[in-house]
DNA sequence: TTGTAGGCGTTATCAC
DNA sequence: GTGATAACGCCTACAA
């Protein structure tokens, strides 16, 4: 079955092809009977246009290029989806590329976007900041970009991103208050600037409270249950257990608490726990998981918003949207004695 | 900053566009010091071919479609993550669009690859059939698409396929042995391939042990866990809580695990649980879960062959592949007098 | 209101 | 070996 071309309409209509490519594209005048008369046929022939065509001659695409870390943590899965959700209604369509929490294949994920000529791109950056040069270079060049968390201050661009100090800052001076005394952080990687920001807020809420230095700590991990796994391996080799977790993320929580149960601790009697970046799990392990809730759709939704609006008019402003969550509390972070 | 095509390197060089063309593609006869030359000022300048027009004058655009139902659940999320690794080793790029469990958009999607040139497509389709006609219409074109799970007979393509009902089998038999007495199985939406089939072993089991009918109940759910939890209500209010639960999925079974405890069941001493296509989740649960682990990244990758031999050789003959996986046994469905 | 013709950035088929 | 030149399918001045 051959692809029709406006040629072969026109051809079949005796007109010329400029005549039905403006039946396409409402913008120009042209009578109604044979604007009707060509989409009709079009219909009829079961014609698409061409869109690779389209995007040579147009140098848009309205297509979207959707650039992130990872799909593995539930975050980014509800990301693109929310992302697609809006910018779909807008006309656009989104293509998605995982860079596997590796730096060259971000780079390489954001080069085959823009050659494909999406005609803007949202990046969720993965640990490290060796591709800034390449995105200061585009962003220089007019390209629309739009940044969704883990950025860095010195990029002048648009930016979504979680208040993650403050909400840090929330979960572990709850932690203070239900009474533990020994409150670890597990951060994540320290250069993602995510983490960065939550040991930020955790140190915050150490020091309002005045906290001996010796009854907290900070320890790096990486986003994955396995890792919180492995921590809480040396910590129990060292004697180190402490009363309460504070944890980057859900799975990191849920991998170290795996670890404690199997070695005989209860949660939370024994030793609490609070996530962040809320995940689906959180209500349905057994102790149900404290966590900090991000509101990925609006979040998703603001970059969408955002990068259309500089893609409409280059001169649109820059920019930084913080957003805030809400803190869940639940069991596994409350004493026996309080009432949930 | 421009974008520079080729004629901007011929005109810098004094030599054809011709010319600097055959410098980028092997095929053609040049001599070395000019291609030297050209590639060397080429890069020297920043220049990147633009594959939009390299598409529109080859018809091949050296990229692939992935079409999925979701990525919420994390069996899609590693599809993705494999189907990319195998795809970008062979050079192809790897265009991702999800259909939200919706039939009309997985249409949707489904057009836009294939209007975009993408040289195939990888579906996994959602629910019900109603696209099968466009679908077969493409393959007697001879466009190449390679079926992942969820697929009906009726279509003459490649597929890959994970063999549901021996393993659903495996899963429901070992409850029948363990002692369950009556077991319920909660089966994802009926008109879903995978589902079928899953009930498909689900009875073999039962009727090669001669359960009674009275003990055995197929009970339709979604795929989420609020869908586990709903049946759940359901059947206390009913009073007709069974002694095991074999789910299509671990989330079904986290979610009615949770709304059992909610109600002071235990599992397993009241209640056993057997879920499917594993998760991480599985080990992280309290109780562990039992699962049948789905080889997903021998699944997409074989797909993922199946395509390029498919765009290499529009002759290449129509497989389907059936695949094998492994049940883990854990807490959550043996008898507290068992050794696991 | 419609047609002509040139251009978007490549590749590919001819000549030379 | 290399250079014109015509595609590829569409858009868009400019002319008519």
């Amino acid at each position: 079955m051959k692809h029709y071309t406006i040629k072969d309409i026109a051809k079949k209509l005796n007109v010329s092809i400029s005549t039905v490519s403006r039946a396409f594209n409402d913008k120009y005048d042209i009578k109604k009977e044979t604007k009707e008369l060509i989409l009709k046929t079009a219909e009829d022939m079961g014609y698409i246009p061409n869109p690779i065509a389209k995007k040579l001659s147009q140098k848009r695409s309205l297509n979207i290029g959707v650039v992130v870390p990872e799909f593995i943590n539930e975050y980014y899965s509800e990301i693109v989806i929310a992302l697609q959700e809006f910018l779909i209604s807008k006309g656009y369509q989104v293509l998605v590329m995982q860079s596997d929490e590796n730096e060259e294949q971000e780079l390489i994920n954001a080069q085959t976007l823009i050659n494909n000529m999406v005609d803007g791109l949202i990046v969720a950056p993965t640990t490290g900041n060796r591709n800034m040069k390449y995105y200061q270079d585009r962003i220089k060049e007019g390209y629309p970009i739009v940044f969704l968390n883990r950025i860095e201050e010195s990029v002048p661009v648009s930016k979504v991103v979680f208040n993650n100090m403050k909400w840090s800052f929330f979960a572990t001076e709850h932690l203070i208050r239900q009474g533990y005394k020994k409150i670890y952080h597990l951060s994540g990687y320290k250069d993602l600037s995510v983490s960065y920001e939550r040991i930020q807020g955790f140190k915050k809420a150490m020091n309002k409270h005045h906290i001996p230095k010796e009854n907290y700590k900070i320890i790096e991990t990486g986003l994955l249950a396995k890792e919180g796994m492995e921590v809480i391996e040396d910590l129990i080799y060292h004697h180190d257990v402490p009363d309460a977790f504070f944890c980057v993320n859900d799975m990191v929580a849920l991998g170290a608490i795996r670890k404690l149960k199997d070695n005989g601790y209860k949660v939370p009697e024994d030793v609490a726990f609070v996530g962040f970046t809320e995940t689906r799990m959180a209500e349905l392990v057994t102790p149900q998981l404290s966590s900090v809730k991000q509101p990925t759709f609006k979040m998703a939704k603001k970059a969408g918003e955002l990068l259309i609006e500089r893609i409409e008019d280059e001169n649109a402003p820059i920019e930084t949207i913080v957003m805030n969550g809400e803190f869940n509390i639940r069991q596994s972070s409350v004493r026996e004695s309080s009432i949930l």
